[in-house]
DNA sequence: ATGCTGCGCTGATCCACATCAGTCGTCGCT
DNA sequence: AGCGACGACTGATGTGGATCAGCGCAGCAT
C-alpha cells in the first residue's frame, strides 16, 4: 500500500494495482500546483501546455462560442486527469476554469507513455478512465439532448455525485458541492434563470435539495426513477441484463422520431451477417 | 508503403508511420465481417463482444431512453473504430447500428495492447485518434446544448465533411450521404419534422443542399462563417492564434449567461499560482 | 454605515421548436 | 394494377425554456 489518493482509488475501481505499479503511477507525478477558482489555467487555442492530476478541488473544462455563450463540457473531480486531451492533440480545443481553488499535481507526458510500455495494466486502467469519462461525455449528450430540464439536471446531479462516491467524496445522502447555478446553467445548456426554477421543482417534489454548497439527495430512490438514470456503466459489473432487456423493450415501442423499418427489425438479436 | 486503407490515411494525418509500423497494423486485422443497413451490430448493455475497424459503409452510435427517444452520439465512418470503448468498458454503453451495409474487420483488443507495447508510436497514433473521436463528441455537445437548430445543422454537416475529407471520401464541393433526415434528427436533438424545415432554410440561403444522398456546398465559406466552424481540432497545425484571439475575445463581451467575475478575470492570460 | 458585487430568486412576455395530422412520390412486392 | 412501407415535405397548434427586468441578501471594502 503506497498511497490512496483519489487517482489511485480510481483505478482501483477497475483493477487492483500492484505495488510496483502503484510506485510507477506515484513516480508521475512531479511539481505540485496550486490555482484559484475562477482564473482559467488552459485557454482554448493555447498549445503545448502541461496535464495534471486534480488533488484537490473541482475545475471545468468547457468550450467558448463566438457570440460569447459557453458549453460546459464536464466537470473535474479530484483523481481526474487536465488537459491530457489537449496535450495528445497538442492544442486545446477547450479552456479548463477551476471551479474552487484547487491543488494539481503536473505530469509529462513521455513519461506517461513510456510508464505504458513498462506496465501494460497500468496503461490499460488509465485507458479505462479515459474510456469512462467518455462514457459521461456522452451521457451529457443524452442529457442535454434528449432529457428535459428536470430529467437532465436530476441526471447530472446523480452522476456527479456518484463520481464523487467513487473517490469517497459523497454518498445516497449527498456530497457538498462548491458550484454556482450558472457553472450548472452553462452544462446543461439551460438558462441560470430556468436553472434555479427547475431547482426549486425538484426541491418541492422532495427529490433533491442543492442549497449553500451542498447537494442533498433527498428522496434517492424517487430521484433515480425520475431520471431513468442507470450508474452501470460506473461499475464494470453492473446490472446489464436489465439493460438488455430495456434496450430491447424499447426498441418495440418506439414512437414517431424512428420511423416503422426500425420497429420491425427487433426480432434477431444477433447481428445479421449478408 | 504497405497498404492505402481509410485507417492509415487517417493515423497518416497524425504522424507518418514506418513500414514495421504498417506491418503491425496489418495484422490486428482479422476476420472480415459485413452487416446489412439498419440492423444493430452491438445492442446497449450487451457484454464482450468484438471491436471492430469499419472498412465501407457508415454506422452509427446511439444511446436509447426508456421512454424510446433515442441519441445519436456519433457517426462513424470508414477508418473509423467501432465499439473500442464497450471492449474496455467491459459492457457496451451504447448501441451501433450501421447506417449502410458495411464492411468491417474484427481486432482482438489483446492484440492491439499488445501492439502498442511494441511500437509506442502506433500508441500515440491510436490515442491521437480516439482523442480526435473524443473531441467530435464534444463539439457535438456543444452543437446541441449552444447552438440553434440552423446553426447545429450547419455545423454538423460540415464537421462531417471534413472528416471524409480527410479520408478521401469528400471535399470542399460535397459528399455523398446515406443518412436519412430522420438520422440527423436523432443525432442533433431535434424533430423529423424540423430538420426538414432547417434543410430547407440552408438550401434556400444558397449555403447547402441535403437531397438524394447527397450533401453538397452550395456557398462553402458563407457556411462556414455562418455555423462559426473551425477545423483546426481536425488539424494539428490549424490556426492556433486565431482560436486565442476569439477566446479573449470571448470573455470580454460575454453575456447574461456569464456572471460578473469571470469578465473580470481577463487580463492575465498565465495561470495565476496562489 | 454605506456602498458594491456576486449569487440566488421571481413574474411577465416571447419565440424556437415539438407535436399532430396529414400529403405526395417512389420503390418493391404480390 | 394495387398495396404497403418509407422518406420527404407541409400547415396548424401548443409549449418549454429563453429573455427581460427586476428584488433580497450576504460578504467585503471603503
Amino acid at each position: 500500500m503506497i498511497e490512496n489518493t483519489p487517482l489511485v482509488r480510481k483505478l482501483g475501481a477497475f483493477v487492483a494495482l500492484s505495488d510496483p505499479e502503484l510506485l510507477v503511477l506515484a513516480s508521475l507525478h512531479k511539481r505540485r500546483r496550486t490555482f484559484v477558482a475562477g482564473w482559467d489555467l488552459v485557454h482554448q487555442g493555447q498549445s503545448d501546455q502541461a496535464a495534471y492530476i486534480l488533488a484537490s478541488g473541482w475545475a471545468c473544462s468547457y468550450k467558448l462560442l463566438e457570440d460569447g455563450q459557453r458549453q460546459i463540457v464536464d466537470f473535474q473531480i479530484p483523481g481526474d486527469f487536465l488537459g491530457l486531451r489537449s496535450v495528445l492533440l497538442h492544442v486545446s480545443d477547450h479552456s479548463i476554469e477551476p471551479v474552487s481553488d484547487i491543488e494539481v499535481t503536473e505530469i509529462h507526458v513521455a513519461d506517461l507513455l513510456q510508464a505504458f510500455a513498462q506496465t501494460p495494466r497500468l496503461a490499460t486502467a488509465v485507458l479505462w478512465a479515459a474510456s469512462r469519462d467518455e462514457a459521461m461525455v456522452v451521457e451529457h449528450l443524452v442529457d442535454v439532448g434528449r432529457r428535459d430540464a428536470a430529467e437532465r439536471m436530476a441526471h447530472f446531479l446523480l452522476e456527479l455525485g456518484a463520481r464523487l462516491a467513487l473517490v469517497g467524496l459523497g454518498n445516497k445522502d449527498g456530497y457538498s458541492c462548491p458550484l454556482t447555478q450558472y457553472h450548472l446553467a452553462d452544462s446543461l445548456g439551460l438558462s441560470a434563470v430556468h436553472v434555479n426554477r427547475v431547482l426549486r421543482q425538484l426541491r418541492e417534489a422532495g427529490m433533491i435539495t442543492f442549497r449553500a454548497g451542498f447537494v442533498a439527495f433527498d428522496d434517492y430512490d424517487q430521484l433515480v426513477r425520475f431520471a431513468q438514470f442507470d450508474p452501470s456503466y460506473m461499475d464494470q459489473n453492473g446490472p446489464l441484463l436489465r439493460r438488455l432487456r430495456c434496450a430491447l423493450a424499447c426498441r418495440q415501442m418506439r414512437p414517431s422520431s424512428i420511423r416503422m423499418t426500425t420497429m420491425i427489425r427487433i426480432v434477431p438479436s444477433t447481428p445479421v451477417p449478408a
